[in-house]
DNA sequence: CGGCCGATTATCT
DNA sequence: GATAATCGGCCGG
């Protein structure tokens, strides 16, 4: 499949959120295949949106987003998770969209041994700390170029996803941010029928 | 199966 | 020094 390109992301992050889902997140670990289906995904978009991290204003974390699309932004929180974001929308605008989920299609067994704790269980790649630990992801990958094969993490295109087999609700995990951000249903879920076969 | 709660540290005030 | 875009283990039903 071919990779995503840089104009792809140049859009805002609620576009970019709904047509990341079905696409192919690839990374390549030890000269493998590692990749899911993008199930779940979340908008953040720029310093008004104050469920955005760029609400706080341009810091070393929040940087990334500021500058071109189609790099990852990957941050830590509640003092062990790593999630990983794709940055949308043009340079000096702040926006991203966290990847909340996948399903696995690609080295299966690469991500099981990634999560041994979890290995068999229902839904162990559905959420977005899960996901990155599957894909072995963390800090080190910030920054990484997703449009680029030089890069061990880029997304594919895939399979096109019908309005009608994807749900909308408010984003996860804003309880303390301020209506109407954090109920605006910018988060995106794909019914698991629409990945059959 | 569903809900509660402890873990653990980068980042910003 | 407080907070956080969460997870997983443990509890009870």
């Amino acid at each position: 499949m071919p990779i995503l390109k840089r104009d792809f992301y140049d859009r805002p992050a609620l576009t970019v959120a709904r047509e990341l889902l079905g696409c192919r997140l690839v990374r390549i670990q030890s000269g493998r295949r590692l990749a899911g289906l993008i199930t779940e995904t979340e908008a953040y978009q720029g310093e008004e949106d104050l469920g955005c991290h760029a609400s706080a204003g341009k810091t070393p974390r929040t940087a990334v987003m500021y500058g071109p699309p189609g790099y990852a932004y990957i941050y830590f929180t509640y003092g062990m998770h790593w999630l990983l974001n794709a940055v949308t929308d043009s340079e000096g605008t702040p926006a991203a969209v966290l990847i909340r989920a996948i399903q696995p299609v690609e080295g299966e067994e690469e991500m099981t041994s990634n999560r041994p704790r979890n290995a068999g269980r229902r839904g162990w790649t559905d959420g977005p700390a899960k996901l990155t630990q599957a894909l072995k992801i963390d800090g080190g990958l910030n920054y990484a170029d997703l449009c680029s094969e030089k890069t061990p993490l880029w997304i594919e295109s895939g399979e096109t996803i019908e309005d009608e087999l994807i749900t909308r609700t408010p984003r996860v995990g804003l309880n303390s941010v301020p209506e109407p951000w954090r109920s605006i249903p910018w988060r995106f879920m794909a019914d698991p029928e629409a990945f059959r076969g």
